[in-house]
RNA sequence: GCGCCUCUAGCUCAAUUUGGCAGAGCAACGGACUCUUAAUCCGCAGGUUCUGGGUUCGAGUCCCAGGGGGCGCACCA
């Protein structure tokens, strides 16, 4: 039998209190007649004999307990609370002599103890292996931890907001996947133990997302986690959040805008402007963002021209003019793309809709409407990262076969990143994907952005980590 | 996977270039205090210096191996 009671209700929040415009006027040594209920961690204790302060924190915010020996019940045993108990109150809120709002203690329980501190009152826990592994911890420790995973809830919250109020529908499609799909990665494999068949974790949502469109859920989109097996960094985490959203009818012109009223949306919607700071440089996230191709941002960057139609052959010697050491095998669209992402992706500090991709890097998306060799895609970088992919949706079943098939034949050769035909996908499309819109947004890096983190791991609750030894 | 950096009390950090008794603040614990704000004051404790080897009269410090973490590279079209 514990001791602690099961339930503590009519709890009013801490941080409510505190800024409640009705105690404003309370003067130092007045109370304000009205008794509230709170709950949370002692976070600060400064007993003085026989009168007492503490403070009480829960995840609106923190306000003072005052309590007296004269009027306190249990006085003694509130001033020996060890830091970090959960306690409930009720009291009156009244002002200190000394000018603080406080709650002056009547009847209180003890809730829960805190065995364990919650580190240096003043300093928190720096320990970045402590904050990531005991992000309970942390959460309590450090005021900007807390902060920024209440900001990431509501850039969710605005981005879903948004998207809902343009009539898109939120769908969830299967995390297991017979075979991979839908984007350029290397999964994880787990094993069905019912089915005696091996099945990957989704790298993407993008294929049973336009299938849906093919159902004739002519707004669709999926928030959800993706799964890569690749390597950790500051900016990639093996499972991260992805939202995909495709609109029929739509082209990629319509995915830009749609973009920036997401992304922009969410700045002004949780931080209340679109002009931010991030690692110490102004980012303006006003729309509408500049759109540049590829290789206009190419040239610019490294001051010589680099297009498609010059070939294979005399993009790598061009490469090589600059100084890079290309390794990567594949046709003038892929030396093309690797250019740009050595040279150029990493100075972009935008926000800037980067256009027109090789088609020979892009077998989802449909040809471009005017240039031969390009398809309608475009990524908008900031910061000098990739935040969104999006394009105007392949709709032909026949081409589609075509590039899947030269993506399996890559896989064959050992690209182990590279596509498979996907016969399901290629039979919805038979059916007919109407003109179609797509677009993915990173959200852990538009998190990151307004969150100002310079690294995925501040802005994942639990960001993944080697399992430490015994 | 490779390179560089890092790991000292529960937390935050010290520990004389160039090896010489491992310390402080906070937290905890005991006490004082009727308006504190990182309360203050008195007292008392607190260590496998990440692990295992080695060099040395002597290692937190130097060397080797291993582990965790950070950053960079690779990977991530």
């Amino acid at each position: 039998m514990s001791a602690f009671p099961y339930r503590f209700p009519g709890t009013v929040g801490a941080g409510a209190v505190a800024s409640d415009p009705a105690y404003a006027g309370l003067a130092p040594g007045e109370s304000s007649g009205s008794v509230v209920t709170l709950a949370g961690r002692v976070m600060r204790s400064r007993p003085q004999g026989r009168v007492a302060f503490a403070q009480l924190r829960d995840w609106t915010g923190s306000i003072q307990l005052f309590a007296q020996a004269t009027s306190c019940e249990r006085f003694e045993e509130l001033t020996r609370l060890a830091l970090g108990d959960w306690i409930g109150v009720t009291g009156e809120v009244v002002r200190t002599k000394r000018g603080e709002l406080s709650v002056e203690v009547a009847t209180w329980s003890l809730l829960a103890e805190a065995r364990l501190g919650f580190g240096d009152k003043w300093r928190g826990v720096q320990d970045v292996e402590t904050r990531y592994r005991q992000r309970e911890v942390d959460l309590w420790a450090n005021e900007s931890s807390r902060a920024t995973f209440l900001l990431r809830s509501r850039i969710v919250a605005s981005i879903r907001r948004r998207l809902d109020g343009r009539g898109f529908v939120e769908v969830e499609t299967p995390i297991l996947h017979p075979i991979p799909g839908g984007a350029h990665a290397r999964p994880f494999v787990t094993h069905y133990n019912a089915l005696h068949a091996d099945f990957y974790l989704r790298i993407a949502t993008e294929l049973h997302l336009k299938r849906l469109v093919v159902g004739g859920f002519e707004r669709v989109y999926e928030l959800g986690r993706i799964f890569r097996n690749e390597g950790l960094s500051p900016r990639h985490n093996p499972e991260f959040t992805g939202l995909e959203a495709y609109q029929a009818y739509a082209d990629y012109t319509d995915m830009m805008e749609l973009a920036e009223h997401l992304v922009a949306g969410a700045a002004s919607d949780v931080l209340g402007t679109t002009q931010l700071t991030y690692q110490g440089r102004e980012l303006d996230l006003t729309p509408p963002w500049r759109r540049a191709t590829l290789e206009e941002l190419l040239e610019e960057r490294t001051g010589t021209e680099l297009t498609l139609d010059m070939g294979e052959a005399e993009l790598r010697r061009r490469a090589s003019a600059l100084g890079l050491e290309l390794e990567v095998r594949g046709g003038a669209g892929v030396v093309l793309l690797e250019v740009y992402e050595k040279t150029t992706e990493p100075d972009l500090w935008g926000p800037v809709i980067v256009t027109d991709y090789p088609k020979e890097v892009s077998p989802l998306a449909r040809d471009h409407r005017s240039r031969p060799g390009y398809v309608e895609r475009f990524e908008v970088v900031a910061a000098g990262r990739e935040l969104a992919n999006a394009f105007s949706e392949l709709c032909d079943p026949v081409e589609q076969r075509r590039r899947l098939e030269a993506q399996a034949a890559e896989h064959a050769a050992g690209d182990e990143e590279a596509m498979v035909v996907d016969e399901d996908f290629l039979r919805a499309l038979e059916h007919g994907l109407p003109p179609t819109g797509g677009i993915g947004i990173g959200i852990d890096r538009v998190v990151m952005l307004l969150a100002g983190a310079s690294s995925i791991r501040e802005v994942l609750l639990f960001p993944a980590l080697r399992p430490e030894q015994a």
